[in-house]
RNA sequence: CGGGGCGUAGCUCAGCUUGGCUAGAGCGCUGCGUUCGGGACGCAGAGGUCGCUAGUUCAAAUCUAGUCGCCCCGACCA
């Protein structure tokens, strides 16, 4: 390709709107062009480099025997109807009627239409099993995109969905996907870790979620590295310490002026946060015995040690109910409860439902709220207080925290979701009649797996993990282009003839060439070349020429050498398996168990 | 949906507080010339309904109200 011809822009000046190092760069770089927030359009030069990732993607799933198709953007809401996910999904699902008033909906995913495929075209345990996969776009509208590509509202995803008779298939089944999982992104030039997660309203038994390491990451993991426990934060586990029981001393008022933190309440007594125990009032809808419809919005009391935070996700899974939010103070106050200085302690009964953190009960003599006004309670203790309807694991793990399997500190790292494997189970399959005779034709839901990888998530993580103050390092794997030829001779000079000739005969050779052919300074050329991260530049040059010699330099070290004119082919050739090399060494690590 | 910020030339921004005359700069763009190995220089140019709509006023980029859009923090994330 000839840079002249391009169809591209780069942008010295960094977009006003984009704060992101990948999002800077998807911009400058004109790699992708945003139409509306969370849309963006692909240039030549960043499809290039998407379409790569989804090679590669193809590639892994084609490894573990998937089969791709491809599934409509566009879902008749039927299908929902019949997961059920219609009624339960919010305004993230956008919803539209066609000429004749049907009703039909965006595809944010696709269990709907792949069960409902199966269902028409499973009959018997012999189909039994296989994997479709497809890459399509999805629409999702999200409350709020950001950071680029990071957090769209229509994207493209890599889905893939397994079909199996039992669980012990899927279950040997999904090993081979995890380990897919890690090949692709390693090929990418992308490092993650693979984390446990939470299955939430996929329904489903087992999870896990690729991450990117990246400060920007939306998700906080907790990571041993002493046993190698990984977990989301959602669902991550960690030791409680182990209390000793103090006899329990008498109960007594304390006056506690603007002591509406556990922070101020502990300067203001002089006690440590962990000698406190602290109430969350949440409320969330709790499903009714057998009638999801019916759901019920109830106050929550959750009870933390002071030092503690709540993790909803938790909480939301051992009372199984969805939708919560923070409470409002009337709520609050309508069941007899002072905020900011709240407890269970005399609160109206029944009026909330009271569910207490595993670590409360061992506490003993601690402060708490007197539901009064500038007023907490001294040695209060469980059980003589209060009590709590339900006791469970309700905080969140913090870097520090005693991992759950050896004892040893947590370490917090950010990450970006770029991936996720789930057991779904027969939830899908059982809902939308998707079914097969076994040998005794007994009929059985079919037992489902699905597989996610955002590509355009991908591209924005291997950037945010690949690059420096000049511009982009692709990988070799997903670059756009595997090399740029600079040519600084002036357009018409008998030398061009020379460059010309170079370029043909690297063209030739396979190798993915970009010809910067502009008439513009040496400058403007080698600036552009860091910044859209080719990662070999042969830069021809009057003087060079002159003695046959060409300049390659390697993008992502900034080693320069010197190339006969003769010879370029092999050189690139050979540059080019050294930084392939890198990432054959990447996918020849072993992969974390699960 | 709560909180914050921003909409002026293709891009980055100034001007707005304290209303006033042809609305500015840098970069980019066009033409000519000189340059030519890390974003050159000179000369000449093109380019803006100041997001939109109402209102106040003799007069609005500037004040007021509304509205749309974008960004950030939070909530949400099937």
């Amino acid at each position: 390709m000839r840079m002249s011809r391009l169809f591209f822009e780069t942008l010295r000046e960094v977009p006003a709107a984009a704060d992101t190092p990948s999002h800077q760069l998807l911009l400058r770089a004109g790699l992708v062009h945003q139409v509306a927030a969370g849309i963006f359009e692909f240039l030549p030069l960043g499809l290039r480099a998407k379409r790569k990732i989804e090679a590669i993607l193809r590639q892994e799933m084609e490894r573990i025997d998937g089969q791709e198709v491809q599934m409509p953007v566009v879902h008749p809401a039927e299908l929902w109807q019949r997961s059920g996910r219609w009624y339960a999904i919010g305004p993230d699902m956008a919803r539209l009627k066609d000429r004749n008033d049907r009703d039909l909906c965006l595809g944010m995913t696709h269990e709907e239409p792949v069960t409902d495929l199966a269902a028409s075209m499973v009959r018997s345990y012999r189909d039994l099993p296989f994997m479709v996969y497809q890459i399509q776009t999805k629409f999702r509208d999200e409350p709020r995109p950001r950071a680029g590509l990071i957090r769209v509202r229509e994207f493209t995803m890599k889905d893939g969905y397994s079909f199996h008779r039992d669980f012990a298939d899927l279950d040997a089944y999904y090993p081979r996907v995890y380990e897919a999982y890690y090949r692709m992104f390693r090929r990418c030039g992308l490092e993650v870790v693979a984390v446990a997660s939470d299955t939430g309203m996929m329904g489903g038994t087992m999870a896990h979620e690729f991450m990117a390491l990246s400060p920007i990451g939306e998700d906080t993991l907790l990571l041993c590295d002493a046993c190698g426990y990984k977990a989301n934060r959602q669902i991550a586990l960690f030791r409680k310490p182990q209390l000793q029981a103090d006899p329990p001393a008498a109960l007594e008022e304390v006056h506690t002026p603007r002591c509406a933190s556990i922070e101020d309440l502990a300067a203001f007594l002089s006690v440590s946060p962990e000698k406190i125990v602290k109430a969350v009032f949440m409320v969330g809808k709790l499903a009714v015995e057998g009638d999801d419809q019916q759901a019920q919005e109830r106050l929550i009391v959750a009870c933390l040690r002071g030092d503690m935070e709540l993790n909803e996700t938790k909480l939301a899974n051992a009372l199984k109910c969805r939708g919560l939010r923070p409470a409002h103070d009337s709520e609050i106050r309508a069941a007899g409860i002072e905020p900011g200085f709240g407890s269970p302690v005399g609160m109206k009964a029944g009026a909330a439902i009271v569910i207490a953190d595993d670590l409360v009960p061992a506490m003993s003599n601690f402060v708490c709220g007197a539901n009064k006004a500038d007023y907490h309670l001294r040695n209060a203790n469980y059980q003589r207080e209060f009590a709590a309807a339900v006791v469970a694991d309700i905080a969140a793990a913090a870097e520090g925290h005693a991992c759950h399997a050896c004892g040893q500190p947590l370490r917090s790292v950010r990450g970006i979701e770029v991936g996720n494997i789930f057991k779904l189970g027969t939830k899908y399959s059982a809902a939308m009649g998707a079914a097969y005779l076994d040998e005794k034709g007994a009929s059985h839901p079919i037992v489902m797996g699905c597989y996610g990888a955002g590509s355009d998530r991908v591209l924005a993580s291997v950037i945010e993990e690949h690059h420096d103050e000049a511009g982009i390092q692709w990988p070799v794997s997903v670059a756009p282009y595997e090399l740029v030829l600079v040519s600084l001779v002036s357009p018409g000079k008998e030398e061009e003839k020379l460059v010309e000739d170079v370029y043909q005969k690297l063209a030739a050779a396979g190798v993915e060439v970009l010809y910067d052919d502009r008439n513009e300074r040496a400058g403007v050329k080698f600036n552009d070349a860091d910044l859209l991260g080719f990662p070999l530049r042969l830069t021809a040059g009057p003087k060079g020429l002159k003695t046959g010699t060409l300049e390659l330099k390697i993008r992502r070290t900034g080693e320069v050498r010197p190339v006969p004119i003769d010879q370029v082919v092999e050189a690139a050739r050979q540059a080019l398996d050294e930084e392939w090399a890198l990432l054959k060494g990447m996918l020849d690590q072993p992969f974390p168990p699960m």
